[in-house]
DNA sequence: CACTTGTATAAGAATCATTCCGATTTACTT
DNA sequence: AAGTAAATCGGAATGATTCTTATACAAGTG
């Protein structure tokens, strides 16, 4: 799935096209990493001035509707990226810094079928957290900073 | 773990034994499922006339950092649920209608260990989402009723 | 190209869960 | 029983998200 297969995808659904959903579409692209509203909204904010909170959210609930974009619930925010691919299931490892995000090609449910009597099986969750290269680099870094001026 | 066990724990930590705070431990250990923050000012309400919010988030955090109760996020709430055991590692089936939970004894890190070049490990989240048996059975007599009367 | 119609958006109010704050009460120590 | 720090109350503050109403715009039609 790239920015033009979700853009025809809105077009056949009979949605609009605008430029506020193709440059959506086009950060989440670039991006390939969880974002919350209010990093859209930072993102597309110099070029859209007067860009609403509600023309955000409103399209990225669209666009998960739709299977243009995956959504999780991370620390009482709303994330949500663009679509790996639509036709293998999978899971992530999660950078808790930065939301950038690796793939993980097994799932739990494929080996250890789970089943429990009476209980109806509707989903699942697998998500690994931790810290991309980058982010746990910075964070040893700071570490080391703190360990030089340990007061203060 | 249980309700006088927790409770030592908090004496033994040097936090103050209060009637909310027991009673708060007896409706986890009694429920045994996840609650959000209103189901327990909801069950309490009638003893404790003016509980406030405030006393309700406080100790939730107070017993999950001390491993006393366990906690999640669904659906954009916190709910907690009294530690299962705090001796072994495992996972839920959550009934998204009441909250109830059966364990899942596999882990999916046992089997195949995550990992990828870099990237900093630190947790993990499995849960697997339904309806319990209760629940499940509720659905499908709406379902009925619903063929039975279509309109309206 | 101008017109029409329904969708999309802006702006801000409303809502919901959660946290913070200052004042008061309570549990525990001596 | 008095002193002290912790716990609670009540309400205000916050932050994310949703709703509402009026306006702007995309896309199909003549």
């Amino acid at each position: 799935m790239n920015v033009d297969q979700a853009m025809n995808k809105l077009k056949e659904e009979g949605y609009k096209h605008t430029d506020k959903r193709l440059d959506m579409l086009q950060l989440f692209s670039d991006e390939s990493r969880y974002l919350a509203a209010k990093d859209v909204l930072e993102a597309l904010h110099d070029k859209y001035n007067g860009l609403s909170f509600d023309t955000i959210y409103r399209n990225l609930s669209l666009f998960t509707e739709l299977g243009i974009l995956e959504a999780t619930e991370l620390d009482g925010e709303k994330k949500f990226r663009f679509s790996c691919s639509t036709d293998h299931h999978h899971h992530h490892l999660i950078c808790l810094d930065c939301g950038k995000t690796k793939h993980i090609h097994e799932c739990p449910m494929d080996h250890s079928p789970i089943y429990s009597e009476g209980f109806k099986v509707i989903g699942h969750k697998f998500e690994v957290y931790g810290y991309c290269e980058e982010c746990g680099k910075l964070k040893e870094d700071i570490e080391k900073a703190k360990k030089t001026i340990p007061e203060n």
